[in-house]
DNA sequence: TAATATGGTTTGCATTACAAACTAGTATTA
DNA sequence: TAATACTAGTTTGTAATGCAAACCATATTA
């Protein structure tokens, strides 16, 4: 170890990572939504092959968090979920992002 | 988005992470022991940061999952507890490591 | 010897992730 | 038109988890 205070701080930043946007599940949804912008319920549950009741309540969860707007919409009288992610979501994901790449290149 | 199926099965890798390392507590265990080979169990409690109860109970988990090995023993009459990365723990942080990586940087 | 410190482990609790069960509407078949 | 099945989700129940408070054993100090 070359700089141990260096390492020290890198590591450290785990204690403080968004754990809602930790979780695998989420993480997952959120990366989704940060490349392609929109997607309904039914395509991010083929594309993360989360159960629906999971997938559901994750979106809640992220919802309640501002991560990600959900807007409601009936097509050809189908009921029909579209998500994407507010801009607090994506500052929130990027922050993530940032901090788990530091950690991770920041060991030998 | 160039490659969708790349962009896919990348973030698919997060369907089958290792979630006994990616919490983030038992992620820091693992990191220090990753570089610095030993170190005992107050240090570990001070550089992580978490109590010691729940200290303990990671730590635990660590061991019956057989990426920590954790020795005993008494350094002047007061118990001293010993912490090292196993084999397999190290090879399943390196995986993590590498998975996590590619998850991060394959996002635009 | 009473009180305090050290180095942990165990216990209890609140939170979580997850899928099964349920709801509500549409389409299809008998 | 009654019954059945499908679609698109939400709610509910449960097992597992993370966490610190409480506890335990020994050592040290007043």
């Amino acid at each position: 170890m070359q700089n141990p205070d260096k390492q020290e701080n890198t590591v450290k930043i785990l204690g403080e990572i968004d754990r809602m946007i930790h979780e695998p599940a989420r993480l997952m949804i959120m990366a989704y939504l940060y490349v392609i912008e929109s997607a309904d319920f039914v395509f991010m549950m083929r594309q993360t092959g989360l159960s629906k009741g999971n997938l559901s309540s994750h979106l809640s969860k992220l919802e309640s968090a501002g991560y990600v707007d959900i807007r409601k919409e009936f097509v050809k009288k189908i009921p029909r979920t579209f998500l994407s992610l507010s801009q607090t979501g994506r500052e929130a994901f990027d922050r993530y992002q940032q901090q788990m790449k530091l950690f991770l290149t920041e060991l030998p």
